[in-house]
DNA sequence: CAAACATCTGAACAACTGCTCACATGTTAG
DNA sequence: CTAACATGTGAGCAGTTGTTCAGATGTTTG
């Protein structure tokens, strides 16, 4: 009575045992949130940007904002998303604040992204 | 007049140079922009769940709904969202729409996501 | 200490997103 | 043809997101 033509489905398309193996197979639904999460940092051209921007070389604060356009704010804004998901790390210089790439895990997303984008 | 404090720390953080350097290495904005695009689809829980059930088998769009506790509408919302991605593809047979992974791209930038998040 | 500077942060708002609902489309069986 | 079924789709709404603005924090210099 809940979803009648669901479960009339379940039997017509696939044996119940499949769906079931595939639902052993997955993983954890917080791993599948935390793995949406992440990708949803990299979905956002300001971001896209600013990692790209720090391909090339370890920027500060304003170099970013004056490299991409934007004020300085909405970069700091951005960059404090991007550390909290350990993408980018901080170094801190007198006054100044120098951001880098966390590691080369953050090139390689990008990178196969960028394979399928181009393709 | 603009943003002076903008140009002076450009002067004082890096050579204006390198920002130059940078800027010329990017790639163009409406590649970024696809690839912020495409990271913005792996970037939903039930979009990856249904990445990750078509890992193992081809599913129709009812087995999918069921697998997951959604709606078979929502479902089909999103599918639609992955095909114009094309992250999927659809097969069709007699009444039923069966969907699969598109390539082994989609399993190759899902697993450097992983990597990341299970680190 | 105060002033200047680079960065950070909270609130507010406009834009976007994903879901639900109702219905449309397309296919098969009778 | 009609009925039943699997899927697709448009409108509307609640929740989320990215930016701006104003001001706070932290650092260096005098």
């Amino acid at each position: 009575m809940d979803f009648p033509e669901i479960e009339r489905c379940g039997f017509l398309c696939v044996h119940e045992d499949t769906v079931k193996q595939v639902l052993a197979e997955m993983p954890g639904d917080e791993t599948l949130y935390d793995l949406a999460e992440l990708f949803k940092v990299f979905g956002d051209s300001t971001r896209i940007k600013i990692l790209y921007a720090l391909f090339e070389a370890e920027l500060c604060v304003c170099d970013i904002a004056q490299l991409l356009g934007i004020t300085q704010s909405a970069v700091s804004h951005q960059l404090r998303v991007l550390k909290s998901s350990r993408l980018v790390k901080a170094r801190r210089d007198g006054k100044t604040v120098f951001y880098a790439l966390a590691d080369d895990h953050v090139r390689k997303i990008i990178a196969q992204g960028m394979d399928h984008v181009l393709e």
